[in-house]
DNA sequence: AAGGATATTATTTTCGAAAATATGGCTTGG
DNA sequence: CCAAGCCATATTTTCGAAAATAATATCCTT
């Protein structure tokens, strides 16, 4: 049994205007992706009911949104679990991710304004200074995570369709989890500095065909450096 | 025990080794999809608990499935309402349906053994019995419905993705709702007929090119016809 | 009357108890 | 000793009441 309080233990509440379900949906997914919550960990609700202060049917609610995320696992009559993890799946997901956006950072140069311009500078921007400060285990860091995810995410923000943008975000989520899944084991991060300051520039410059290059190459060896280093937690599933 | 019952049946309270909630979702979806609950209406808990006859805890576990499959629109602390359709949100799905099932079709083509030709094949022929039946309104019919489901998931069933067929399940149910929306105003269907054995060959013959080309054609001329059958509606939200 | 605070009603959201179901151990017959 | 059925326990699932919140109506004050 996991002895280490999560993050979350320790949060007000819930944040305003919202519904304490929202919150602890949040919070769970947030448990999950760090691997607070071990992948294949049983999700007993006394166990649960305990940790977050709520009651069944709220959680109940944040378990059925996260399922739908592919970060929980439902077992009909026999409760939830924690998405397990794989090789396959890690595949899947570095395959999905790959499809998706690749293709949202092409549309994005096309679509993107100055604003968008400017969202994907300063974003790289307070990554690279956040990364300066503490460069040794980036995932760690909840604000460099935070940067992080923003980036990319302005990257492809200006794709026009919101309906991709969810699918992309999704997919994110999974592969951040492999990615905190082999931090532990990885001797040294890789040079994701120079990789993030590439694609901006090729996105920015408006050149689609490197961008999407560059992208690719990022998401897939990204994925193959997680399969190396966590190899042995994806093999004994 | 566990004997298949016809939907004409009357419903047993649930299906065997399934729970309620996931029962009630089922049933919300089709409806949904069905636009026997309209786009933008309210989704009122004590109307719909009268409606299934049960509880809170479990309709708000059903909305909850329902909000992260894009069918349901959750407004926080002011309940759900059956997810809007706009002109935006079919031209988002559309081109999403073509992104993933364009590269579905081609890694089925690819990778589909004797089974597969086997389910595309069959699947196609029960379709074109039902069609042959009654060939006038074919979405009226719960069967065609089924069955037309069953050849496009079929068709792309080998492709060795789960995650991308999740999606893929998802658009499909999304795209299927604007097909109800506008089938109430259409003259007469097209020749889909035509289409699904076109699309059938160029699968089983292994033309991956041809077979792209086809379901592209097929997913966006669906979507010209809503879109302009149905154009009262889509311009009115 | 108009504006704004307050009370009333409608509706959602959360809770813990109760029912349903699975799990694991125990007994019994072969 | 093994397998199959049965009982006791653990856990999930469902329920309707109660609390919280939003929407609406009412009543002051100017």
């Amino acid at each position: 049994m996991a002895e280490t309080m999560p993050d979350s233990a320790i949060r007000p509440r819930k944040e305003f205007g919202k519904t304490i379900a929202a919150d602890i949906t949040h919070r769970l997914r947030e448990d999950i992706i760090a691997c607070g919550l071990a992948p294949g960990e049983p999700l007993r609700f006394d166990v649960l009911r305990e940790r977050f202060g709520v009651s069944f049917t709220t959680l109940r609610e944040a378990l059925t949104a996260l399922t739908a995320e592919g970060l929980v696992d439902a077992q009909e009559q026999r409760g939830y679990r924690v998405a397990p993890v794989s090789r396959q799946d890690l595949v899947e997901v570095t395959d999905a991710r790959v499809l998706i956006e690749v293709e949202l950072i092409r549309r994005a140069i096309e679509r993107g304004d100055d604003d968008w311009e400017i969202a994907v500078i300063s974003t790289l921007h307070r990554l690279k200074r956040i990364e300066q400060r503490d460069p040794e285990h980036p995932l760690r860091d909840p604000e460099w995570k935070i940067a992080h995810r923003q980036f990319h995410q302005a990257l492809v923000s200006a794709c026009g369709s919101a309906t991709l943008l969810a699918i992309r975000a999704e997919l994110f989520d999974r592969a951040e989890r492999y990615r905190h899944l082999s931090a532990n084991f990885r001797p040294r991060p890789r040079d994701k500095a120079g990789e993030h300051q590439a694609i901006m520039q090729a996105a920015i410059s408006r050149k689609p065909d490197l961008a999407a290059q560059l992208i690719e190459t990022h998401i897939r060896s990204t994925a193959d450096n997680v399969a190396t280093y966590a190899a042995h937690l994806l093999d004994a599933e």
